[in-house]
DNA sequence: AACAGAGCCAACCGCGGCGCG
DNA sequence: ACGCGCCGCGGTTGGCTCTGT
């Protein structure tokens, strides 16, 4: 599983000091680079105050020397209420490996699916875990291996009944559909546009068409955090 | 102890969509 | 209808820690 979160607190201790070096060099200029324990006070004030809407105006009432889209991605990833900062668990995991193998590279909307969870985290997570372990695993089935794990067997199903249940109007589907997952307590406020069928859509032409129901994929109203019975309403 | 490479994650960048004037 | 600014997304990068030699 993943390891070692509990590096974080000691990682932000050496961040804070780096970037407090930064700030004093670059006064003026829009500051980059790691946020500073004021910094993050003053826009969460802020953002208590006013909303976490208008981020440049935000950013203008916090005082801070940075632009809007640098207070939103921080305040999401990292402020924002309700944030799990733990290990990713088997359960989000397996999540995680499904809802990419049914959406593609679309971390924005799988993160909707795990509260507490942001977009950049599951990115990242998979970046730096299982696409490795995919990759592997696609390797070993190339060369006549055997998966071995659960999640192979996993994939391999969901491929499976994915494909049967989905046909290729995929594009088709993911341009009409939006979704609004701020319904959900603490998670990360998208909205799904074209854009995000072509950009990271890769490898996924496999997915979509058909009777899916996009609003009850996308309606979070009745479900407990990781209850995965939802999924399998959609894929199997 | 010192160094190098790998791993990890926060943050930045570029692009496209949307809303408004 | 058009242009502009803002917002959100996915991809990428920079820098820190960990691990092995």
């Amino acid at each position: 599983m993943a390891p070692k979160r509990e590096e974080c607190a000691k990682r932000e201790v050496m961040k804070m000091k780096s970037s407090e070096a930064v700030m004093k060099n670059t006064k003026r200029e829009v500051n980059k680079g790691a946020w500073t324990a004021g910094e993050d006070q003053k826009l969460a004030e802020v953002i208590a105050i006013h909303g976490a809407k208008k981020w440049k105006s935000i950013a203008a009432k916090a005082g801070l020397n940075r632009c809007g889209k640098s207070c939103r991605l921080r305040w999401l990833n990292y402020l924002r209420p309700n944030i799990k900062r733990g290990n990713i668990s088997d359960q989000e995991e397996d999540l995680i490996l499904r809802l990419h193998k049914l959406l593609g590279n679309r971390w924005s909307l799988i993160a909707g699916r795990l509260p507490g969870r942001t977009d950049n985290e599951i990115k990242n997570y998979w970046n730096s875990h299982l696409s490795k372990r995919i990759s592997q695993r696609e390797k070993q089935r190339s060369t006549g291996g055997a998966g071995d794990d659960d999640s192979t067997i996993q994939i391999s199903t969901v491929d499976q009944k994915a494909s049967a249940q989905f046909g290729d109007e995929q594009k088709k589907i993911y341009g009409e559909m939006k979704q609004d997952s701020s319904s959900e307590e603490g998670t990360t406020t998208t909205t799904t546009t074209t854009s995000a069928s072509n950009k990271g859509g890769d490898d996924h032409e496999h997915y979509s068409n058909s009777d899916i129901d996009i609003d009850g994929f996308f309606d979070f109203s009745n479900e407990g955090p990781f209850n995965l019975e939802w999924v399998n309403e959609f894929l199997y």
